[in-house]
DNA sequence: GACTCCATACCAACTGGTTGGTATGTTTTG
DNA sequence: CAAAACATACCAACCAGTTGGTATGGAGTC
């Protein structure tokens, strides 16, 4: 998060800052002036780039949807060789990633989304795709598991895919209102005990982490 | 939503006006003289009743707190004999508010605490007391479906009781999100899924809701 | 029961600072 | 040198909050 990642150009560098400062401030309340201190750029440069303020926002979602594409496409979680394992290794990602300041590892677009869903349609629909497009990248692996055992189940896997994120974002919301990073994992970890019972894997009293040690 | 219980003096105009505009617009976007407008009244009522904008989202925060909790204490699903019964008629309760546009079903605060939870600690802690203060209401049922079923499950009553609160923020960000109602209620199923199958009511190929009809 | 006294509720106009955006340079790069 | 990249100076609109004032109603007093 720390490491922009490409030649540090002024675009870049503003959108490196976007990212901690909308997610900190919320898009509203961040202003133009922030953006620009935060990324060690004038004004110029930012109009230079973006077209408004608004561009941005959809720039930083893209932006966005690059960074955590890259972040999870090379992830460890895919190693695995059956399909579930790889869904629940991702889960077990997810609360790895809960580490840090609340900034370092709640969602943008989901935040974004919330100030902008029905006053700028080019933001919220960047947004639904990030959130999505990330979603999407689940499925194969879900499908995949409801046929290795041979499951017919009345919930589709794009539903369930969707409900993963759906329980991750209401996490960072209950973590945002004072729970912190813990009440995340608890969530998260209710959402491992969810899928383990949907595959028959645990029953209702078994813990929800199979790897990491004693409770 | 639209009757004003109490007297519709200035304050309750602005407050009720608040639940509208804030849902809409998100709390920084909304301005003091979009509430004045929204509520028929003039900047110098909301001043002489409101310290400052942040005043209003506290108080805002609080007459949430007090409109929902008498929905809900006054709603039908506390009737069923058995604790789980009633958690899971609850569950059906909040699917069945999923109607209308989307400022009328989603949540104040789960929308103002994205805004604020870093600037404006005041308004935060007054949405996570509405929060947290609702998820209580279920810790008892859940609590009793326990020892009826005679569990001993890894998870809390009050981990559960905030996982079916982190499930239905983030089902209102799916919404918003460009899913609409019907994404949200597709979460709630597998939220009453889980909360089945924790219990043993059901298979992970039964589906999801008990009353309503043919699939 | 008329009178003063005073607090509450509300209003219209104003202000000083902020904000998104622009106009016009200057520097760097290919 | 020509175009892209960036900086400086500036503006009009907007925004939270203030000021000074009016209307109303209830308490106290004689």
């Amino acid at each position: 998060m720390s490491k922009p990642p490409m030649k540090a150009t002024a675009r870049t560098k503003l959108l490196e800052a976007a990212l901690t400062v909308i997610r900190t401030k919320g898009f509203s309340a961040t202003t133009v002036d922030d953006l620009c201190a935060a990324a060690g750029v004038t004004k110029g440069a930012f109009f230079h780039h973006f077209q408004s303020k608004d561009a941005l926002g959809v720039a930083a979602a893209e932006y966005w949807s690059e960074m955590t594409g890259t972040l999870f496409a090379g992830a460890p979680y895919h190693a695995p060789e059956d399909p579930l394992d790889r869904l629940l290794a991702y889960l077990a990602f997810r609360k790895e990633l809960l580490a840090g300041d609340l900034p370092e590892f709640t969602c943008l677009v989901g935040t974004m989304v919330q100030e902008t869903y029905d006053t700028a349609p080019a933001i919220r629909d960047a947004c639904a795709r990030s959130i999505t497009g990330h979603a999407e990248t689940l499925e194969a692996d879900i499908e995949a598991a409801i046929r290795a055992r041979g499951l017919t189940p009345t919930w589709s896997a794009k539903s369930l895919a969707l409900h993963t994120q759906a329980v991750i974002q209401g996490a960072f919301i209950l973590a945002k209102s004072g729970g912190g990073a813990q009440i995340a994992a608890d969530t998260i970890d209710h959402l491992i005990r969810y899928v383990k019972l949907l595959f028959g894997l645990a029953d209702a009293s078994a813990p929800a982490t199979a790897r990491v040690g004693p409770a």
